[in-house]
DNA sequence: CCGCAATGTCGCCATTCGACCACATCTTGT
DNA sequence: ACAAGATGTGGTCGAATGGCGACATTGCGG
């Protein structure tokens, strides 16, 4: 599932743990948070710590994949090369800082 | 890429920014985050606010999936189908409760 | 060599978090 | 009807958060 927003994630929390047929209880337990902590998650709290999110998450036997968004449409060919298109400061500034 | 603690997120962020040549200045400024905040949560920082997280991938044109994890290896075809497999508990509590 | 932008730290401070306990509902099984 | 379990809510309390301003470094460009 797509997750955009802490109540996207709060909904798949709670669809994820019922398909498993657990309780809230439970999760907590196994992901090692507080139940209210779930609860309020669930709920879609925005200011839930990243940490205990993904604790819980792995608790589900959930993965979390970011990739970068597709590329914009290719609009079916662009018609001339983009005399400007990349940025020429930011890939000599990558390479210089490269890792 | 695939994210199971709070350092691989910070990883990533970092990598992404430089990849698309922002400072983090900028990328602070788009996602409407303190600049010193994206310092910590690009060093990893376990208690980040998913919110803010969440509004920065976006800002970095990030998309994030979360999936169960891939059933555990199939092993040749099952032997015998699982007598047990499924938990009518949870099923039925699901039915009942189900939005 | 100087200056500047980028990155990291630090302290201040109002706000909020998360664990825990107690309660209030609801639902379900007996 | 009653006991038991699940889920939500409210309050307490110590601890940490995130934004901000001020600096310290570093690296590069001119």
């Amino acid at each position: 599932m797509r997750v955009r927003t802490p109540l996207d994630l709060g909904l798949l929390l709670r669809e994820r743990r019922r398909s498993l047929g657990l309780s809230q209880q439970e999760v907590a337990l196994r992901a090692g948070v507080g139940r209210e902590w779930l609860v309020s998650a669930e709920q879609g709290k925005p200011r839930a710590e990243v940490g205990l999110v993904l604790r819980t998450l792995l608790a589900l036997d959930l993965l979390v994949d970011i990739a970068p968004k597709a590329q914009e449409r290719p609009a079916a060919r662009p018609a001339q090369a983009p005399p400007d298109a990349v940025d020429l400061e930011a890939i000599l500034r990558r390479a210089r800082g490269g890792k």
